[in-house]
DNA sequence: TCGTTGAGTCTACGGTCGTTGACTGAACTG
DNA sequence: CAGTTCAGTCAACGACCGTAGACTCAACGA
């Protein structure tokens, strides 16, 4: 493992290493989830130490906070359908980045507590502004429900790989989803103000 | 664990213990995932014996199968209005009824291979008929995104517990969601530049 | 009544896991 | 060049897991 080219310095090969542990357990926590990836195996394929992983990042734990990072979503506002626009625009790029860190937390946010709070969480922020841009009494259940839409999409595009979804180009999954975001966050403009029962 | 009531046959007895084994099985599955629950953890919660767990079950494995079936869908077919509302109807009846069963297959289902197959299969199989129905040259893909959409929204109101799907009646997510199932389906016929007949 | 069955209990094996700490040797620093 | 630092190695720990098998004893059938 120490005999790479000529000459390396200790940072450098320090640095090498630590991405290439990274690397690896992106890779693993995505492909495996939380539970079933292992510092050992972790190791394994980083051709590195288990003991090194330890001391590098600490914990397990910490180490897949570190590698499981959800970058945060762009602000939403405008009219329904504005909002609409933009997160079906920010649908295709969760479609098209398969960037392992966020289908790590997606694969182990149903049986790892850490990563579902922070899957709650980042979902919950973004219902937050849409519910805010749509303002009717369901809005908070529309903005919720665009929100699981899109996690079902992901996840059966990434993860469960159904047929269909899978093949399918971002840009067209898009167009098909487009008349669907837009009736969920424009019912409600629509849906008149007497409450139904 | 022996002091029951007077009189309880052998059978009976069996049958109780069984039952409770089943009952903490489907449960702890429900919550915990597969991994994170034990043999030892389902024994406790039915205050029985984990030999006994394995002397009537088999394995875990065997257990989980046993607990995690997935009712089979009703068949789906007719126009893509009709589609829409089986589709929705059926999606009505999941989000009311939390069967412990299926819910420890959806938790399961990023983690555990069994699981997956066997909620890829269901969907496929679902998928199957709609695009049928829908006969366009996307329609695979149209039904797997309505797939998509079923499962993200049961993932959000059992699993995740988001804000608003959570506490919304299923009557109320069916409705809000109906414009936008009918927009998938049916906007295959509309794109399909070939006559229907 | 007496041997048989089987529900329930208990102990232990083999394995894997996260984590720790001592150790080695080469790259650094003064 | 001597001393220090630190990347990398190694062996072991305690805990927990699924599973196996021997054992106990009350319900059962003949």
């Amino acid at each position: 493992m120490s005999d790479n080219r000529p000459h390396l310095s200790r940072a450098e090969q320090r640095r090498q290493t630590e991405n290439r542990i990274l690397a690896a357990a992106r890779q693993l926590f995505a492909t495996l989830g939380y539970d079933r990836t292992t510092i050992r195996g972790i190791a394994a394929a980083a051709e590195a130490d288990p003991g090194l992983v330890m001391r590098y990042f600490g914990s397990k734990d910490a180490l897949f906070a570190r590698v499981a990072e959800v970058a945060p979503d762009q602000p939403v506002a405008g009219t329904p359908e504005e909002v609409a626009e933009l997160l079906l625009a920010a649908m295709a790029d969760k479609l098209e980045s398969d960037a392992p860190g966020a289908l790590a937390m997606l694969r182990s946010m149903l049986t790892h507590p850490d990563a579902s709070d922070e899957v709650r969480a980042a979902i919950a922020e973004q219902q937050r502004q849409v519910a805010a841009a749509l303002s009717a009494d369901d809005a908070v259940l529309r903005a919720g429900l665009i929100g699981a839409l899109t996690i079902g999409v992901l996840l059966s595009r990434h993860l469960l790989q159904l047929e269909g979804v899978r093949d399918a180009g971002a840009a067209e999954i898009v167009s098909v989803l487009r008349p669907a975001v837009h009736a969920i966050t424009q019912g409600a403009a629509e849906r008149d103000p007497r409450p139904r029962h």
